[in-house]
DNA sequence: GCGTGCATACTCGGATATAAGCTGTCCGAGTAGAGGGGG
DNA sequence: CCCCCTCTACTCGGACAGCTTATATCCGAGTATGCACGC
């Protein structure tokens, strides 16, 4: 199981949208991290498609967070980037080979993706319990903030 | 983020195994379960470098359950058949591009890493709240221990 | 009848192709802003 | 001095290759069983 990287770029960006009082485009958001400028543009627009950032195109455009930062959560961001697909899909191989359930016994979800689900629940109420203020609180805010003025 | 499909069935085969008295070959267990009989045979092999199962070799060979099923967690076999490296690796951008911070405030873990390494302990432990005797006990053992004594 | 040796068939394990998805890149459509010209 | 037009430069968005990883497969080494033979 392996998470995308793009994740990890798209909470640091959320994190300095949440410091930026004007719109920062891609491009800026990747050399301020030291990462592919258009890789990074992709994922961009999954958040945009998410509703988590907002696009502003034409001189002076860029990114701006949607929301204020207390109400977007890191799974918003995870699953925007990575996709609403749980990691464990059930592929019902009760039903199959020798040893096949009958149809009758099937109404009950299988008991090992029942097990699969809650723990993938138990994460994602993990990752919702935090939000990008929380995640701004534990940086150095005013560095980004200056950094960001400079230009 | 995608969980490898061979979880699924290390899972399946851990429940048959529980159920059987005798040495179950790897053919065997995927002719049960309709799957692939040399790429189940991976996995396996898997499971026996963790320690899960024991193989044993020549005519009425196979595996067998090295522990108790009560004693083997969800989370044992998911470890060993996906692999124990966590899902989430911090690529340490907070120290790359323009906004690259000092080497003294890297001294604490980046706050995102914690966030994601929290969720996954979360998820790990609610894998390992669960044992293969408790997912036996949500199928119908005697159907299985019928089909096993077939042959 | 009993012990020994051998042939056999079955088992696991690692080395080898194929497909899918993540990673990274390129180019084109569209737009907000700035500057110059005219009224 | 103010308004409008154009022009430019910059932005995002989708279509296109490269590479790591999961998936699936094949073949060889090793071993416990069963049988036949000799004692």
């Amino acid at each position: 199981m392996k998470l995308s990287a793009g994740v990890e770029w798209a909470l640091h960006c959320c994190v300095v949208l949440s410091q930026a009082a004007q719109p920062v485009p891609s491009a800026r958001l990747a050399d301020l991290h030291g990462v592919s400028r258009t890789y990074l543009a992709k994922h961009l627009g999954s958040l945009a498609k998410a509703g988590i950032i907002q696009p502003s195109e034409g001189r002076d455009g860029g990114y701006v967070l949607m929301r204020a930062p207390e109400r977007i959560t890191v799974l918003d961001v995870v699953r925007a980037v990575d996709g609403p697909e749980p990691a464990f899909r059930c592929t019902e191989i009760r039903q199959q080979g020798d040893l096949a359930a009958p149809p009758e016994q099937c109404r009950r979800p299988c008991g090992i993706s029942v097990v699969m689900a809650r723990a993938e629940q138990a994460w994602r109420a993990s990752l919702d319990a935090t939000t990008i203020a929380d995640l701004a609180a534990s940086f150095d805010t005013s560095g980004i903030r200056s950094v960001l003025s400079d230009r």
